[in-house]
DNA sequence: GTCAATGCAAACTTTTTGCAACTCC
DNA sequence: GGAGTTGCAAAAAGTTTGCATTGAC
């Protein structure tokens, strides 16, 4: 199959960008996290695990930042701690993060942005990113589960 | 008036815990911000303005950190860089930012809890908190106003 | 051969922690 | 007087930057 790895590296080579060991080695890592949110650190390692120890975070965060420049690549927030980054796939999607557990769900966009949207216009604003994780909790954390069990 | 800082004040006290010149000066900034957005930098710089030059950040820290406990505060996280503190006056608001300016806008949560609730709940999640901003553009930097013109 | 990209180290920003000295109650 | 707080300094965590060297085209 055409993987997703080689879509990256074709856009990549499309922009007049070089192909390099270090860039294929993260773009083969991002594509098989396939929808897992990964963060610099884990992509760091991934990546060395593949092609070598000597990649360096510096290389990672580069070329991060030119994926997300050229937007196959979002980072996003979910709680404290390190951003985590996905690939773009189709349309995007927001996040429901868990401040109990950092359990992380995906919310398809086209199911919260139209309403969000619609509040925002109210105020002037158009929402356009998923930036942040909207927080709460998940089911197993919710508190009035078992205190009204 | 009994003024907001002297409630904060008297929450300390009626935790039993010391009541300090720091924390007098950093609860006056607090009360005196009324609704801005202070990072913790700010606090810093102007408790140091108010009662001196020694008032350490973490001392700042350690104090909203305690009064973020005791529901009197929150920080939130409005875009990169440092999270802003605000007073809990009243319920609360979900935070509207703006990506380019950085301008911020409040909007209240009995207009946008239910409407986020809703959609959480199908995912078997709880939308609690306010703890991160909503981002997109403000009508002011929104590209299709001037495209469009 | 040239210039983009890398690896390394070090800076940077924001927040946290260890600890002796202090001071509120 | 004793425990909670402070200020200072240093660490921690995450990200960015400077720069000489390397390697893609």
């Amino acid at each position: 199959m055409a993987t997703a790895a080689e879509e990256l590296i074709d856009a990549l080579r499309a922009e007049g960008l070089r192909i390099t060991a270090a860039r294929r080695s993260i773009c083969d890592v991002l594509a098989a996290a396939e929808g897992a949110h990964l963060s610099a650190a884990d992509i760091v390692e991934r990546a060395r695990a593949g092609t070598g120890p000597r990649i360096d975070q510096s290389t990672v965060y580069r070329t991060l930042d030119v994926l997300e420049g050229l937007g196959y690549l979002h980072h996003v927030h979910l709680g404290h701690g390190p951003g985590v980054f996905h690939l773009t796939r189709r349309e995007g999607h927001h996040h429901l993060y868990c401040e109990r557990c950092g359990r992380t769900c995906d919310v398809p966009l086209d199911e919260i942005t139209p309403v969000l949207d619609a509040i925002a216009a109210r105020h002037g604003f158009t929402v356009r990113g998923v930036h942040f994780a909207l927080t709460g909790l998940c089911r197993d954390c919710e508190p009035s589960q078992s205190a009204l069990g």
